[in-house]
DNA sequence: CTGTGGTTAAACCGTTCGGTTAAACCAGGG
DNA sequence: CCCTGGTTTAACCGAACGGTTTAACCACAG
């Protein structure tokens, strides 16, 4: 489980090309089974690459995997912090940094089951360069909580598990309504409440956090 | 992954017998690796029996598997079930009900991962009494934000977001504290705020939540 | 003493999986 | 026209893995 990079990154940069193609494919499968349960053959398969050209273009599994998490949580975590950065106001920035997230999730589904899956692992595999994202949206965050607690808006919380919270919420969730929504044996009564929910998970989470930490 | 259950029952409920060894040693071993990163001859080794006596004594890694989520989500379950019935009040219940599982975690630390990766996984391995000891907690919940939306303590909620949020912030927070405390780089400030709430996870919680349903 | 049920050791089987290799192929550029 | 770099095909390797089997062992009960 090193934090090997792709042999030739500009091959990345070009869609289409093979190794974007794997990476792509590799990230999907990854989502699905996880790292153990993916094997090299069905990634090779659903890129529509041969296993050589799979091993000639990155490298092992482990290399292949990091890049995936590097690529997958990489992403999200500047997003946010570009969002944060943008908003101004304690509360418009939560809102800023709830709404990146939830959009991000949305945007590419396979960042649930990976990053759970990453966490439920006690980040093994998890690349240095995602941890210091990580860390780096922390500090913002507690900044933002900060700001907000010296303007009388905000009580005193731990940034920290604010942010378990946000993201545990998003997630599980997410990944949560596609196993409930697959039983067709529950209680209709529950889900009722969750139709109309479904057009705004953002700005019901927004609004449940916001007045979670609010005074 | 069918939902077999185990040759002897009886042997499970003998403490220090062969059956209830191998079921503690696969919850650990699994809980590490998740299932497919799990070996059948970790477990036996872990268990310090024979890997013969091993498939003599409970089957395939399928069936063990089943045995060991259900013993570990089912028991919270019903854990749950019996706090909210016997506390009073709509306050008091939901208090109950996030200290019953925060308790639950704490106890037997194996939960949140395997929890985790089942959701993460879309609970493809999920065996149907798990699934219909959640949907017991989901309706009593229901029942408690209910009846206090009806006497107006507590908003217009979605019961399932509401369950994604507690279980998602605890698990979240716990695996994630984990790793957290393993970097040794990461700036001092942060951790700070989560020292003194160590202590008291479930408490916070219920602050929190408690203050973002209430009206 | 004899049966019986749980346990062990160790070999074994068939399969899968990660990874390699070698040879041929095919494009585009000099 | 040939060189080169990416690609394919297909065979192959060695290890690991899930699972089975067989024979022996041991303790205890009838």
């Amino acid at each position: 489980m090193e934090q090997i990079l792709i042999k030739k990154e500009t091959n990345t940069e070009k869609p289409g090309k093979t190794a974007r193609k794997i990476l792509v494919a590799a990230r999907a499968v990854f989502a699905e089974n996880g790292y153990s349960g993916t094997h090299m053959n069905e990634i090779a398969l659903r890129a529509g690459v041969n296993k050589a050209t799979l091993y000639y273009q990155i490298g092992d599994k482990d290399t292949l995997y990091a890049n995936v998490i590097h690529q997958v949580v990489g992403n999200i975590a500047q997003n946010i912090a570009q969002a944060i950065a943008h908003a101004n106001g304690p509360e418009e920035k939560i809102h800023a940094y709830i709404n990146t997230i939830v959009n991000a999730v949305d945007k590419n589904p396979e960042i649930p089951p990976i990053m759970m899956r990453e966490v439920a692992s006690g980040g093994a595999t998890m690349p240095r360069v995602v941890l210091e994202d990580i860390a780096l949206i922390l500090t913002i965050l507690a900044g933002v909580l900060e700001e907000g607690r010296k303007k009388s808006i905000f009580i005193e919380t731990s940034p920290f598990l604010i942010h378990m919270m946000v993201m545990g919420t998003i997630l599980f969730y997410k990944k949560g309504s596609l196993i409930k929504d697959k039983q067709s044996w529950i209680p209709e009564a529950l889900k009722v409440h969750d139709k109309k929910l479904k057009a705004g998970l953002a700005k019901e989470v927004v609004m449940l956090v916001l007045k979670a930490i609010k005074r």
